[in-house]
Parts: C-alpha cells; sequence; structure tokens
DNA sequence: ACAGTATGTCAACCGTCGATGACTAACAAC
DNA sequence: GTTGTTAGTCATCGACGGTTGACATACTGT
C-alpha cells in the first residue's frame, strides 16, 4: 500500500543518516541543510531522522563532538605539525577527514543555533589539543593563533574555491604556508 | 485608524534601511537576518524594505558593492600596510568600518544565495586594490595570502570570542600578527 | 480646496522547515 | 500461526520567511 518498505536494519539506517549528514554539512552549512534533505541522502524517509536523532541540532551536536579523539593531523604529535597542516590545506596528502571536520565547523561558524556546538567543538578538537603538544609559554595563545591561520586559509578556499598556483611555484608556496604555520606557534 | 503614520522621507528612509540592514549583516548571517528584523530596527514596515530595494537578496548585493572604493586601511597605501592590518585586528585603533564590511562578506560567507556576492566583493574590493600596491612577481596570490590571514584572524574571534590577552603581552601579540601579515605579502 | 502622486501600512499568499503522532509492515519468540 | 516489538512511512501541524497587492495617509502643485 504505502511504500516498497525499506529494509530493515536500525543501525545501518542510523549511521547511513550520520554519513548522509556529514555529506551535507560538509557542503552547506547547518541553516541550509535541511532534514529533508539528509534523509534523501540516507534513502530514508525524513521523520526517522527526528526519530533516531532527536532533533536536527542533536544530530549536528553528535556529528562535531562524537569522534572524542582530536584531528589526526595533530594527533601524530609535535614534530612535522606545521609540515602536514601545509600539506592538508593545498591538498596534497592525507587526512581529509580532518579537513572536512574543520570545513563542517567553519561553514556552519555563524548559525546562531550551531555557533556554541562550534565553539565547543573547535576548543575540544582543535585548540586545547594543540596547546598540549606546544613547549613554552602562553600555548592556549599560540594554540588559537595557529587555529586562525589554518582557518582563514581553509574560508579563503570556500569564498574563492581552490587556489590556482601553477606548478613552478608550488613548492614555495607550499613552503610559505609551513612558514605561517610555524611562525604563528613560536614563542612570543 | 491604522497607525501613528510614519514622517514621509523617502531619502532618510532609504538610509534608515540600508543603516539597519548593515547593522544587523554585521551580527548575524545572511540567513538568518529576516526582512522583518531589519524593517524592525529601521523603524518600518517590512514591505517597505522590498518596495526599495527589490529583493533581500539585491539589498545585500547594494550593501556589499556600493561603496567602490576599497577598504580605508588598503587605500591608505602600501607603506605600514602590515601594521594597520594588525592594529585593525586587535582593535586597538581606527577604520573598523572596515572591519565591519569584512565581517558582513565572512558571516554569510557560506549562504547559498550570498557567496558570490561576497566572492564578488571580496575580490573586487579587497583582492584586486591589494594586489595593485605590491610590487614583484604573483601580486594576485600574495594578496589572497594576506587576505587569508586576515580572514582566519577574524573567523576566530567569529567562533571564539575576543582574544584575551593580558596586557604584558599585549605589544608582542600585535607584532606577531604584523609578521604574520608581511611574511603572507612577501615574494615566494 | 482639490486632484494627483509619493510614501507608508496592513493583511495575506505561498512555500519551506522542524517536529509529531497515527498508522503499516517486517521480524523474532513462542 | 499468533503475538508483540521494532523499524519505517505518511500526513499534518504550527511557525516563519520573502514577497505582493490593496488600501490609507501625507505632501505638492494649481
Amino acid at each position: 500500500m504505502t511504500k516498497p518498505a525499506r529494509r530493515r536494519n536500525a543501525e545501518a539506517t542510523r549511521t547511513a543518516i550520520l554519513a548522509a549528514a556529514r555529506h551535507c554539512f560538509t557542503r552547506e552549512s547547518y541553516d541550509q541543510v535541511g532534514i529533508r534533505d539528509i534523509a534523501v541522502e540516507a534513502g530514508v524517509d525524513a521523520a526517522l531522522v527526528c526519530r533516531y536523532f532527536g532533533s536536527k541540532e542533536d544530530l549536528f551536536a553528535q556529528l562535531l563532538l562524537r569522534p572524542d579523539k582530536p584531528l589526526e593531523m595533530i594527533e601524530a604529535g609535535r614534530d612535522g605539525l606545521s609540515t602536514r597542516v601545509a600539506e592538508m590545506v593545498v591538498n596534497k596528502a592525507g587526512d581529509q577527514e580532518a579537513v572536512d571536520d574543520l570545513l563542517i565547523m567553519l561553514r556552519s561558524a555563524s548559525s546562531k543555533t550551531a555557533a556554541n556546538l562550534v565553539r565547543e567543538a573547535m576548543i575540544k578538537r582543535f585548540d586545547e589539543p594543540v596547546a598540549q603538544l606546544l613547549e613554552g609559554a602562553k600555548p592556549h595563545l599560540r594554540a588559537r593563533m595557529m587555529g586562525s591561520v589554518i582557518i582563514g586559509l581553509i574560508v579563503s578556499k570556500i569564498i574563492r574555491g581552490p587556489w590556482d598556483v601553477d606548478e613552478p611555484e608550488q613548492a614555495a608556496f607550499q613552503q610559505r604556508i609551513e612558514d605561517l604555520v610555524r611562525l604563528s606557534i613560536q614563542e612570543l
């Protein structure tokens, strides 16, 4: 009568919704992603999203705060941190997942309901882990400055698209970013 | 019958709406500011906003692109550019209007309808003027890198609130920002 | 004073969105 | 097979947002 009826599997549906939500929120801001959008991408009725996660806000929160571990590029330790960050932003190498996590936060940074969650996630998953890695005075301030540099690079990409830098300068460009990151966490 | 009836003055109303819109958009993103919000703040009926500016999108566009002149801190020339930017971000000194302009752009950067306008405004009012100020190779790339640093600082403030750096480090902090800006526009 | 227009107000339309509750169908246990 | 529970669907509610058109009022010229 109603519909072909979806395969019944709670766990799979749950993760499908989470994956779909993640995908949506990396492309659009909290306000612009509708519960129905997520549902369609997950191949699920919209009502299920609310059923499983309570509300859109709860879903977003779970997406941001569930992974208790810090971002991978930080977890790898202090050595070569600047290099990893530079590679990540220039998109040469690994840990695209970390970029997505930051993208989700930044896209929704100025949504009234998402703002608090974003701040919390940013502090817990980025600033504090980085601060713990740093030696010397004022680690929190320096961690935040490094965050600021990364944020700038990613938001610039959001606004203006990829950095179209041609091959000859590629290396120098990446080196410049690495220097910026390194400078941002130097002791004052 | 209807209402006390507002003073009839088209030009004043127009600018009142623009000012109110500006104020609203510096605090919230394009999606979150309603035409009714702007109207209330301007002391005007919501219908007038559409009447005068056609649509919310047109109003936003006019707000971003009307001032054909570049941001003040750029207009002042190449000398002391890094210093001015650092002062501006740390909020010590002048040209708060420029910060607001950037704030408006960044707040609404990931709104689908506003995105194109923001990109356009960013390029026309920031990148190109800065690129014209720079000597040497790849001025556009370097201008964009400087933009990226500034964006990071402002967005970080949006997300996390003001940089609470206590007096002793204040000078060193500002110097660090100045160095970051200077490094970002150095030749590769 | 009168007519005409510029300005402002009100009410409503239409679409979208998040959320809810009633219903239906699959699966498991017995 | 019967029964009870879980998973999924549907229709709908209430709120809100942008926009529009009909109406009311203030100003201007004659």
